[in-house]
DNA sequence: TCAGGTACTAACAAAAAAGTTAGAAATGCG
DNA sequence: CGCATTTCTAACTTTTTTGTTAGTACCTGA
């Protein structure tokens, strides 16, 4: 368990999995558009920590203006179900986020 | 995912209720005793929100000293397939524990 | 020449989470 | 009486996390 929580722990590291899961490749301006309310220190930063932890990958087209694309690694695409039932639980749930 | 988010962060409360699944019915010493590295404060404070959030029931015995059972609740147990799949995930990576 | 676009970085500030320490309540037992 | 037991509170400090703001690099096209 320990592992799954340092590595999952952080405030927007499942929605940025999430996205990833569902959209394949992303670049960095689409997930910021996406991840509603994140600032770009704390997207680069997670970015950053899902790469360090082999989660997802990073890659970089030599361009100017620079393009970045992300995706779900095979490492981090171990974590479907979990994402998935996680996504579920919110659906079955829906009254709580209402009446809170 | 922002339910699932929202329910389950907290450093302490994947562990809680990982040890909840694994064994029913624990008091509140043997889960302070289980979830190494908790203070006091933090194991109810975090039991407080997972009882707030549902996941789990509370029963208290009016004895002296006091004896309090925590459980999962039916809500709670929605949760066993995540648990499981993320203690497995730590299984499979048990390299990237011991290497860092 | 110079603004425009994209993916960042760095320095600092604020807020949230977690840790520490001390102690309360109530009853049985020697 | 005085002490032990068990669950839990409260006040305070420290640590960690998150937010804010400003700015960089590089080429392109007007």
């Amino acid at each position: 368990m320990a592992y799954a929580i340092s590595v999952l722990s952080g405030r927007w590291k499942l929605s940025i999995l999430g996205f990833l899961l569902d959209n394949g490749k992303l670049r960095y301006g689409e997930l910021k558009r996406k991840v509603i309310g994140i600032s770009e220190k704390m997207l680069i930063n997670q970015l950053k920590e899902l790469e360090k932890d082999g989660l997802i990958n990073r890659i970089a087209y030599p361009e100017v203006p620079p393009r970045v694309e992300y995706e779900l690694s095979d490492k981090g695409k171990t974590l479907e179900n979990i994402l998935v039932l996680m996504s579920s639980l919110g659906e079955e749930n829906v009254d709580n986020r209402i009446k809170t």
